[in-house]
This record gives C-alpha cells, structure tokens and sequence, in this order.
DNA sequence: TTGAAAGCGGTACCAC
DNA sequence: GTGGTACCGCTTTCAA
C-alpha cells in the first residue's frame, strides 16, 4: 500500500496472506513488503539489479516470514535447476568419494548441488538410475566411466546438457572427460618392476572393466621383455582384504613364488601383504606388491607396498569447473588427462 | 483425431510439436497418443485407473518419442518431489556411507531418490546447506546427528516434514530418531576391560562430540570402580592412522604402560597397533586395544582389535523404513535403538 | 474411464 | 529500477 516508507507499515493481517499450506511463496513476500513478485526474484537472485532500499525492505520481509525460496518453481521456469547429478559405482568406495567430496564443494561455491547415485556394483541399474535421474533435469552430469548402454547413451545425448565422464580417457567422450590411462599405467608398473629386475610376475586383480584394461597393458608389456607367464588370480569385485589373501594362496599355488605382484587395488594389495606376512615372506625382500588408487592406509601404514597414485581430489575439481564454465555459455577444453604416478616403496 | 484406431495413425508431422527446447512434453505426448495431458499422467502415475487399450497407446508414444517425465513440474503441482535429502559429516567417512547406502537402496525400491549433502567436519556450513536443501523441497530429511544450531531447528520444524536423526539417542528428537547410546557404549567397553582384569587404562580419542559422550561414560565408569587415572591422547578430528600412532605415543609419555587402550574409531585404533607394533609390544598380551566402529579392515584384518560393531546398514534401511511409512501416512515409532555389540578379540 | 480448467511458485520478456 | 503478463510442465479437483 505505501510506497517507500520503511518496513514497520505492514498490517499484521498480511501475515495470514500465507496459503492453506502454510508456506510462505514468493507472492506473500512482495505482498508484505508492498512490491512485485518479480522484484523480490531479482532480490535474491540479481540484487545488483534493485535499488539498495528495496533490498532491505524486501530482505527483511524474508527474514521475518522465514521465507524459504521454492527451487522447483524456479527450475521449472528458467529451465536451471542448479545442480548436478552425478553417478558413481558405489558411495562407500573410497577411490571415488574423494572425487565426489571434491565435485560438490566446488559446486556448492558456485551456488550448485550434487545429486548422487550409485549404479550399483554387481547389478547395474544405471538404466534405470539414469532415467530417474535426467526426470529431475540436472543442469550437468558427473559419470564414472566411459562405458553405457546403447539406451543410456542416446538418453545421455537427449538431455543435451553437460556430461563429463570420469576415471578412463577415450578420444570420443560423450561430451567431455577427465581421466587417466589405465593401459599407460598397466604399462609403467611392468616397466618399474622391470627396471627393477624382478624376472617373475603376478597378477591380483578384481573382474572390473578398468582394471582389466591395466591388466592387459601390464602382461603385454612383459610379454614384450620376454616374460610371458603371469601368474594371475581374478576375484569378484567389490575387493576387501580377504580376498587379497586368497589371491596370493592362489598364485603361489600356480607355481614357484613370483617376485612382483600388481594389484588391481590397494584393498587387493593389503590383502597380499598379508598374505606374505603370515607366510613369512619378506616384503619387498621376496615379494614386491604393488596396489593401486594409493589411499592412505597405504601411503601412512605400509611403507613396503608400491601403489600408483592419482590425484583424486582433482577429478572431481576439474569435472566441476569444466561444468561450471559451461554453464556460463565458454567452451572448457573437452578431454583432460590427469594421469598418474607410480609411487615406488621399499628396496629390492 | 482418430479415436479408438491402432498407433499407425499419427501423423509425422506431429513430431514437430516439440517446442523450440527441443524437448517432449507430457502434452505432446497427449497429443500424439490422441488423448488428454491427464490421462498421460494417469498412465505413468496411476495405470490402475486406465482402460488397458489407452495404456499401450500411450506407453507406444512415450517410447518412440523418448518422453522424460519433469519432476520438478510435477513436484510443483502434487508437492511430492518423491526425494530424501540426506545430510552427513563427511561422504568418505566409511562409518557413514554403509548406512547411506542402505538409504539410498531402500528409497530407491519405492521410488525415491536420495539427495546428499555433506555439512563438512571441521567448518560446518549446516545451516546454509539446510536452507539450499529445504528449498529443493524433499520429501523427508536424514541428518546424522542430533545437535543443530537454533536457526536450523527452526527452519526444520518449519519444513513439517518427516526427519530421521541419526547415530545418537535422546528422549526429545526433532521428528523420529535411529540411533544407539553412546553412553551405554563408553560403559559395556569399560566393564568388559574390567571384567578381563585389566588395571591400566588409556584412551585415544578425536575431538568429536559423540565420541566424547563415549568418553565420559568410560571414564566415569572405569572411577565408579576404582580406577581413576586414565591416560588420555585427543587428536583432531577427522581421524587417520598417524593420529593413531601419534595418540599411543603421547599416552605412553604420559605414565607407565596401559594395559587397555580404547579409541574413538577403528582408523585410531589400527593405528594404535601399528605403534605398539613398531615398539615391540605384543597386542593384546601387554596392551589390549578397543576401536569403535567395526570396519572390515578391523574385522579382517587384526584379530587382535576389539571394537565396537554397529549395524550400520540398518541405521539406514530403518530410517528408510520410517520415512516411507510417514510418507503413507502411517504413525511408524518415533525412536528406535539400534544397539551395538562389544566385539572382543585376542585374549589376555 | 476420461477430460476441462485452474493452479503449483517462480522467471523471462518487454514495457514503463 | 520496477512491474504486468504469460507461461514453464505437470497434477488436482470436479464433472461428465
């Protein structure tokens, strides 16, 4: 009713302006403090736009109605929803959460949110997972993996919005990409331990897609020094201790001890460890382990295990800020490779 | 136009009534099928109220056209965004993501999703993630913890909507409440060392509240029998294997050998042996070492740690269960105690 | 069993 | 700087 006097003319019978649901809308508040609803929109999200003394008019109102703003009218209107869905295998695995940690405070700075899924392990519902996900119109995507199915990747497509996949490195991503190579990686460990002079090698590896590929770099490269038998022992994943222990029973039942034995994760690689310790094996004395995803109970316990190391906050910072760039209408490089370290422990 | 005719009759040119985004509406569909927006609607929500007939045809439009529903159009207009949001300390704390995982698996088979929010350890940005989250508007609130500021227990109330406290037990929750005394914990460790005789006590601890509760009951128990002097080591939180170490060290500076160490977590107490370990000292034979937690790698891996099992998954799953309930609206009990298990290893 | 009309709570666009 | 109007895409209510 007034205009441009201060907060205190509001008649306390506008208080009741609040609907049956007893939520306090955006109308209420502009109601309340005598201005458009569109005024108190730009209020909150383009002050610089509105005159100071409206701010504060408006800003009080907020404060005292305990206004709480409705982000599904909003994304429902200006088609952003500020946030971001992303897809990770499993929460509980470590190598992925520090990405995921990084991902969403980098977002939340920018005013953005992360959804998460998990896909599952064992029994893959990505389809399914991904169909719910895209119905709530994330603005971008973080996906781990390059690989989908045929029904997925046309959904991905589809929703035409940002998509970076993580944790591998193609020269066609669907959209763009942050990762590493897992076949240079199988290919500097056999290297390193070469170099070594190790002449006897092992392999303990979970049946996971990526592992595999660093598998494949690994025996072929040995095979290319002459070594062509590797003892190996595949275990289902998720990995866990016991089944490093069981890995490295099996190899040892394969044949003479091999000196070198690469892991398809630091899990696996404790496990050996362990293994080698109740056998009495000296590590690396008779036996070199190498894990991989370097988590610390590798870095800080076991001064003896090798492990490759990757920079996992990174990943999810950069997926961030390639999203975040896109968002602002700039075009971010598509593919970063983040790579990745041999990190060598112990003597021969 | 046609009415009751088999799919083929619809016309190519229909396609082209996507708008200008590109992106298929529930009304195309509508209309491509020849029936009304609502019956769409009824068919993806409510398929017992359709005549079979419609359905197909529907269902056929929706699948050559790659229809995606808009939730947040949807949650606009029904107030029903069918998601949880669930807010922890920190993503890769593994004490917490077995429970959202089970959360997340058991909402997912009911059709909801999860949304996670992480309040950050040492910084805690709760509020303002409470007031992002809240204006996404879930369905329902996990939040681990039982202490908020008054700012966010305002807005909660506010939000009237169901809650699940986690990991905490109190008479006067916000809503309803998953949790185990920690209390009871700090008492049964300390009457179980009692009972095995020991006469020493340490206690390695992070600077956390419910680890603290723990603590106090410890201490107060361990005095009500006598033994009033407890060797003491707190370290910041969150909590790794160095601070473990660290935490032995300083507590045997501080007096003669402990005999009974208990930690604030498993991470601790792994560390804890690593030190007694690099000292020589023979676990449990000259020093027993409690955790808190139970993490497989305790489990597996040192037969020689005691600690403290919590069914982790079904803090998760019951909290999922409880919110369900509320969201048909049922009257599920309000406090559940999960319990823990003292879990004692080694011998004396 | 199906449909028409009226919102849900915001924002874009374009005047003033 | 500020406001009017239309509309985002779906569901609710009630009627047929």
């Amino acid at each position: 009713m007034e205009s441009s006097k201060s907060g205190s003319a509001i008649p306390a019978e506008a208080e009741a302006i609040r609907k049956s649901t007893g939520i306090v809308t955006l109308a209420d508040v502009a109601k309340l403090a005598g201005v458009s609803p569109i005024t108190v929109s730009r209020v909150l999200n383009r002050p610089e736009l509105v005159a100071p003394a409206t701010i504060a008019k408006v800003r009080q109102v907020i404060e005292r109605t305990g206004y709480v703003p409705n982000l599904l009218a909003g994304g429902l209107a200006s088609s952003r929803t500020r946030f971001v869905a992303a897809i990770v295998p499993a929460i509980s695995n470590q190598v992925f959460s520090e990405s995921i940690q990084a991902l969403t405070d980098r977002l939340w700075e920018s005013g953005y949110q992360v959804l998460l899924g998990t896909s599952g392990y064992p029994t893959s519902r990505e389809d399914a997972l991904l169909a719910a996900i895209l119905s709530r119109r994330p603005d971008g995507l973080f996906l781990t993996g390059i690989s989908h199915s045929d029904e997925s990747r046309r959904r991905l497509i589809a929703a035409r919005i940002p998509i970076v996949e993580v944790w591998d490195l193609t020269p066609t991503p669907i959209d763009m990409l942050v990762g590493f190579s897992h076949v240079k990686v199988g290919e500097e460990v056999a290297e390193c331990l070469i170099a070594k002079g190790y002449k006897r090698f092992g392999l303990v590896t979970a049946d996971d897609a990526r592992a595999e590929e660093r598998n494949v770099a690994f025996r072929s490269t040995l095979d290319r020094h002459g070594f062509a038998e590797i003892a190996t022992a595949v275990v289902q994943a998720p990995s866990n201790f016991r089944l490093g222990r069981e890995g490295l029973s099996r190899i040892l039942e394969l044949g003479p001890l091999p000196r070198a034995v690469f892991c398809s994760s630091d899990t696996l690689a404790h496990g050996v460890l362990m293994e080698a310790q109740a056998r009495g094996l000296s590590v690396p004395g008779d036996l070199a382990i190498v894990g991989f995803g370097d988590l610390n109970f590798a870095a800080y316990t076991f001064p003896s295990l090798s492990t490759v190391w990757i920079d996992r906050p990174a990943v999810g910072r950069m997926a961030a800020d390639m999203l975040l760039a896109r968002f602002e209408g700039k075009e971010p490089e598509k593919i970063v490779d983040v790579g990745f370290q041999v990190v060598e422990r112990g003597t021969t």
